[in-house]
DNA sequence: TTTTATGCAAAAGCTTTGCACGCCC
DNA sequence: GGGCGTGCAAAGCTTTTGCATAAAA
């Protein structure tokens, strides 16, 4: 097992970035996170174990791997936004209005809509982190069930 | 041409909820928005007819109306909601990321991933407004100019 | 050594909340 | 008249920004 800090020292190389501690832990943490973790959760968890770490780097930080394309931001509603390592395997949200479940979806869903897309408006839909609100199987089920098939 | 107001007065009246002036001018601000509009955007063309009426008031209202079903709700990436009257056609958003512009397309795009959502994992999506993001044909023509075919 | 990132703190935006007065029912 | 909505202002929260120091190249 390599250290898994070789590749983001790559990766922030190979784009002209620096390589400094914040940015390693930075990538570290979205990565365990798998695009659930919003800028504050992911400066929270990096402050447990190094609380110098300043909110406003990782507001700063995000930002820069975002732009560098190594990093995608997804906006789950009310919520903050969440980010994503770029090139882990696509996958979507599909978030209950209801009880707050997140269920991760595949990415070939998509296919028909972005094909639809193009064609018709010549749009490149970028939907690499998609987040899609509505109500998860056991919250629709409660409603029809507490209401008598309402 | 009859008063639209009485269509909003009888909608309140209807959920139990008082009518009142500035329930009403929301709700036809938000009407000629037609789902573009954000908060603040809705305080500010009240205001700029009636200076009293106070953001904090827009902001409750919005937060009633949602909850009374009459007005959904959109996150637009960055950062506020945009509202609109539901019952209204339904339609979604193409935003581009890089110039900003907004396209409305159909609702029956969305029916295969509708429907795929629910056969597969009995998820209701709630879609009677949604945000893709991405390039628009424009912007995608001229990127693709600019770097000769990148 | 030069350039850039970070820590720190203050500020800026947006949204929420408490209170007293006024309007709707 | 009773209760709810609004205006007002202050507070709260997230995010941004300026500056001096510290670290990377």
């Amino acid at each position: 097992m390599t250290d898994p800090y070789v590749a983001y020292r790559e990766a922030l190389s190979l784009r002209g970035l620096r390589v400094t501690p914040q940015r390693l832990m930075i990538l570290h943490v979205i990565d365990e996170g798998n695009g659930h973790l919003t800028a504050e959760q992911i400066g929270d968890r990096i402050r447990a174990k190094f609380p110098a770490i300043h909110q406003g780097t990782i507001y700063r930080t995000l930002e820069l791997l975002r732009e560098a394309g190594l990093v995608s931001e997804t906006h789950l509603g009310d919520r903050s936004a969440v980010y994503e390592l770029m090139g882990n395997h696509p996958h979507h949200h599909l978030v209950c209005d209801r009880c707050g479940s997140i269920t991760e979806v595949g990415d070939t869903l998509l296919d028909p809509l972005r094909a639809a897309l193009l064609t018709e408006f010549g749009f490149r839909a970028r939907t690499e982190h998609f987040a899609i609100f509505g109500l998860c199987a056991q919250c629709a089920q409660q409603r029809n069930s507490a209401s008598g098939i309402e």
